[in-house]
DNA sequence: ATCGTTCCCGATAACGGTAACAGGAACGAT
DNA sequence: ATCGTTCCTGTTACCGTTATCGGGAACGAT
C-alpha cells in the first residue's frame, strides 16, 4: 500500500534537504540541535528505514559477511553456523548463506561470484577440507583480493585458518584409554579424504607410539560417519583384532553404531571393551552406556571465525593496512562417562 | 590490487556506450549480433560480474530472500534451513539469514526491518509457534505488505502457512501401538507451550478416544525435549501407570532418555514397555532397541515454503496480482522398527 | 568596517546498474 | 526525393544513499 519511504521524503516533511537527514542518520556532528530534533521526530513518525542497498553501493561496504557452508542437515555445521549467525548479529553484520550441494562441490567459482557481486564484505568458508576442494579454492582465493577466513583445514602460511586441534583430540582419547589400563586399543576412522579424520587417527596413532605399543594396520578401520558404518568397522575389527580391549571412535554416530552391535552380542562396554567417542551430541550422554567423548566447540570455532573476519575487514576500513595471517586453533575436551571407565569405584 | 570491473569499464573497453553492455547482460533482443559477440568478449576477457547490490537498487527486486530462524544448534531447524537453501538454489534466490536469540523472542520489529532495509523479496518465517510469539508478528505483518510464508504454526486464513501434520503424526503413533495390542499407552509431550506439542498429544488423545480407551491425567507427562526430561518424565509415569505397556513420546531425544531408563531399570523393550518417538533421528535406528519413531520430512517443509514465497512473490511482479492465503500440509510418515514390535515373528 | 572562524546547511556528483526516450542508419515503398 | 519502418545505439534520468565542496550567517577580533 504506502510506498517505501526514502530519505527524501523525510526531507521534504522536515523542511531539509536530503542531506541533511542523511547527516543525522549518521550522528554527525555539523547539525544544529533544533534541527537535529525535528528531523528525528519526522523520522519517527513516518517510520522511515533507510535503504542497506542503497548505503551498500553509496559507501563501499556492506556490512554483511558470505557463508559457504556444506552438510546443513548434520549437527556439526549447524552448530558451526549458530556460532555464526551468534557473532555476527553481536558485531552487527548480516549474513548471506550459500550452501554446498555436497562437501566435495569443485565448482566453487560461481558460488563466490555470487557473493562478491552482492558486495559482502569478506567470506567465510565453513567447509572442510576433503580431497582435493580446497585445491582449486586457494588458487581463487589468491585472485580475488577479499576477505576470507577458512574453517577447519590444514595449516597454511598464507591464509587465516581457524581450526579446532582434532589430533590432540584424538591423543587425549587414546591417552585416557591408557590411563584405564587398555594396552589394545583399536580405532575406527572417518573417511580419510577428510583431513579432521586423518588427524584424529595420527593422534591416536602417535599417543600409542609414545607409549611404546605400535599400532597395527589390523588394528583399525575406516567408516564413512554412519552409525552404519561403525557397526560394520566394529564388526570386522573384532575380527581381526579380538584381544581388543577399547576403541577410539571417531565420532559419536560410528560408536553408537558399534555400541548397538556390542548389545546384539552382548560384549560388555566398558568391561570388555571401552568405547570413546567424538564430537559429544547431545544424545551421547544418553547412550547405553553414557559416552565418553571429545568435545569440540564448534560454536566456538564459528564466533571465531566471525571475530576474526571482522577483525580484518575493519582493520582495512580504518588503517589501510591487511593483517598477517595467522591460524587460531581451537583446544578440544575430553569428557569422561561410563563407557570408558575401566573400574568404576564402587 | 585491480579495482572491481564496473559496466563502464567494458563500455570503454568495447567502444559501446554502458548501456548496450547492460542490454547484452540482460540478454535483450535489440543488440547486432556482432556487437553483441565483442562485447560478451570483452565482459568474459575482464571477468566484469555486475553488481548485485546496483542491480537491486535499480529494479525494484533484490532476488533475495529473508530466513528467520531459531534454535540452529538442534537438528530440527537445521534441516528445515537445509531444505530452505537447496530450494532457494534451485529457484535462483539468495539468502539473508537471521537466527533468533530465542525461541520466545518478541522482539522481532529490529529483524524484520533489518530484512526489509536489505530490500529481501520475501520471508520465511521458519520459528515455530511459542506461547504468544506470533501474536506481535502477526500484526506487523499486516502492516508490513511484504510476503511471509510461515513455517510450523496454528491454522490462520489470512496467512501462507506451511507445516507438517503433526496430530496426524501422533495418531499414527498412537494407532500403531493400539494394533501392537497395547492398551496402556501413555505419553511424554513436549513443552505444552509449543504448538506442536499440544498437536501431538492431541493426536495421541483422540486415537485413544476413538478406541474406546479414556487418556487419563496420570498417563501423560510434560517433557522440555531434552533426553533428561525424558528420562525424568518416564520415571513419573512408571510409578503413576504402572500397568503402562506401550508410550508415545513426543520427540526421538526425550525417547532415548527413556530408553536408557529401561536399560538401567532392565525392563524389556519392547515386550514390556512398546516404544514410539518422533523425528527420525539419523541415531534414533541405532538406540538400543532401535527405536520407531515419525519422521517429518523437514527438508521438504523448507523447500515448500521456498517454492511457496517465490510463487508468491513472482505472482506480485508478473501479474501485479496477490494469491489467496492458503496452508500447506504435510505428512508425516510412520517408521516401524523394533521397539514398537511386540511380537516378533519367530 | 573588514576579516577570519565556526557553525550549519544545501547543491551536486558520485556509487553501478536499469528504464525510457530519442535519434541515426539502412531499407523498401510511395 | 520523401516517407515510414525496422534495427540498433546513445543520452538522460532515476533507484536511495553518502561524500565533497562551497557558501551564508553569526560572531569575535582587529
Amino acid at each position: 500500500m504506502s510506498k517505501k519511504v526514502t530519505i527524501k521524503d523525510v526531507a521534504a516533511a522536515a523542511g531539509v534537504s536530503h542531506q541533511t537527514v542523511s547527516r543525522v542518520m549518521n550522528d554527525r556532528p555539523d547539525v544544529a540541535k533544533e534541527t537535529r530534533r525535528r528531523v528525528w521526530q519526522v523520522i519517527e513518525e513516518l517510520n522511515y528505514q533507510p535503504s542497506a542497498i542503497a548505503r551498500s553501493l553509496s559507501r563501499q561496504y556492506s556490512y554483511t559477511l558470505g557463508v559457504v557452508i556444506a552438510g546443513l542437515k548434520y549437527i556439526g555445521p549447524s552448530r558451526t553456523l549458530n556460532g555464526i549467525t551468534e557473532q555476527s548479529e553481536e558485531l552487527g553484520y548480516g549474513l548471506l548463506l550459500k550452501e554446498l550441494p555436497s562437501f566435495n562441490t569443485n565448482d566453487i567459482k560461481p558460488i563466490l561470484n555470487f557473493l562478491i557481486s552482492r558486495q559482502v564484505d569478506g567470506i567465510i568458508w565453513a567447509v572442510s577440507e576433503i580431497g582435493e576442494n580446497h585445491e582449486h579454492l586457494q588458487q581463487l582465493h589468491k585472485e580475488l583480493s577479499i576477505p576470507m577466513v577458512f574453517l577447519t583445514m590444514s595449516n597454511r602460511d598464507d591464509m587465516f585458518i581457524v581450526a579446532v586441534d582434532n589430533y590432540l583430540g584424538g591423543r587425549k582419547a587414546t591417552e585416557h584409554l591408557l590411563e584405564q589400563g587398555c594396552r589394545n586399543i583399536g580405532h575406527i576412522s572417518g573417511p580419510l579424504r577428510w583431513w579432521e579424520s586423518r588427524q584424529r587417527k595420527s593422534g591416536w596413532h602417535d599417543a600409542l607410539l609414545e607409549a611404546g605399543i605400535s599400532a597395527e594396520e589390523h588394528h583399525w578401520e575406516e567408516g564413512d560417519w554412519s552409525s552404519a558404518s561403525g557397526q560394520q568397522a566394529m564388526a570386522q575389527i573384532l575380527k581381526n583384532f579380538p584381544q581388543m580391549d577399547a576403541v577410539f571412535i571417531a565420532n559419536d554416530q560410528m560408536a553408537l553404531g558399534a555400541l548397538q552391535l556390542t548389545c546384539q552380542d552382548e560384549i560388555k562396554v566398558p568391561d570388555d571393551i571401552a568405547v570413546v567417542g567424538f564430537d559429544n551430541l547431545p544424545e551421547s550422554q544418553y547412550f547405553w552406556p553414557p559416552l565418553t567423548t571429545v568435545r569440540q566447540n564448534l560454536r566456538q570455532l564459528g564466533g571465531t571465525a566471525v571475530s576474526e573476519l571482522v577483525r580484518i575487514i575493519e582493520a582495512i576500513r580504518l588503517d589501510q593496512e591487511v593483517l598477517q595471517p595467522q591460524v587460531i586453533t581451537l583446544c578440544p575436551e575430553l569428557i569422561v562417562r561410563k563407557s570408558s571407565i575401566k573400574n568404576p569405584s564402587v
